[in-house]
DNA sequence: ACAAGGAGGTTTGAATTTGAACAACACGTA
DNA sequence: TACGTGTTGTTCAAATTCAAACCTCCTTGT
């Protein structure tokens, strides 16, 4: 193996700090949510992802996909969701294996509720911390980095990944 | 309470791009580190920590203050390289109920065996990703972001509460 | 139509993580 | 010296998370 490149002195500096804004934003998001709502930070993104939808349903496999846990997990987060009454399992008409994931007025009610809090709390931890170019920055590099590792989806043919289609309304 | 200021279209951009690469990244990095040398993250910041002092020792406080589990974690996870051999477990001579975490020969050893591959893995998943002027701007800003969420206990001695921080354009 | 192969979700068992309760000790004050 | 308070690290029960095994169903080739 060719020698280690290690990392000079401002790589470092960005390597430790993205670890360390990285643990303590998520930390501090996952106390405050749990504490204004009652909801954990993947429940709560679940519930975002199916507000997001006209129906408010999703697919399973498209949840999983656009959150970053496992499967199983999400199997686990959406049962709490279900026990809760804030998302109820359907089957899909096209597909009767598939479940989608409906969002229930009482789910909608309480992601409604949670939001204010949650956003105050994103711009606390993060976004007001930071000046609008580093946003901007912050935006495209690290979309560029998340992207860049997302699971290798078949198909795809071309290593372009650029699209920038965080579209959200 | 106000109106919740709701985020715009970069600024959503900069926070989903955040949390996803977050995520990734993390994953990425614990996948890899437990392939390459059998050792969670927390572990590795573990023995990176005790390494990074002259004589190998860290007290558990002063551990735990600098990562970002809970104590009982730490414990847990001190105990995991306690049970590999990679770290010991010292009474501390000026306080007797205080603990010592001193890192073996054989913990060295392991730590300078994972690390080209983990500095490898850091590079392909975010360094080697980013510009030189953003990995300036991620150092910079991200590292503003954990500072400012560094106590999440009381504060010493400044009361200080939000009082002038927050920086409205 | 029927078997092989793959995809969609769930279940299982283990490991990790957390918050709260606990025991032992240091420090300060009367 | 004795007492009350805060610290230090561990223990405990519960919640979360993961990877792998599993079952059901779709799709394809013959």
């Amino acid at each position: 193996m060719a020698e280690t490149r290690w990392l000079d002195e401002r790589e470092m500096a960005a390597w430790q700090g993205f670890l360390e804004a990285t643990s303590r934003v998520s930390r501090h998001l996952e106390q405050q949510l749990k504490e204004d709502a009652g909801l954990s930070h993947p429940q709560y993104e679940i519930l975002v992802r199916l507000s997001g939808t006209p129906d408010g349903e999703v697919r399973m496999t498209d949840l999983a996909e656009g959150l970053v846990t496992s499967k199983s997990n999400l199997t686990y987060q959406v049962g709490q969701l279900e026990k809760r009454g804030l998302v109820r399992r359907r089957s899909c008409p096209t597909d009767v294996r598939g479940v989608l994931a409906a969002l229930t007025d009482e789910g909608r009610d309480v992601l409604r509720a949670a939001a204010p809090g949650h956003v105050a709390a994103v711009r606390e931890a993060l976004i007001d911390v930071l000046e609008r170019d580093e946003i901007d920055v912050l935006a495209r590099a690290l979309g560029r980095v998340g992207a860049r590792l997302r699971p290798p989806r078949q198909g795809t043919g071309s290593a372009d990944s650029g699209g920038s289609g965080t579209s959200s309304s």
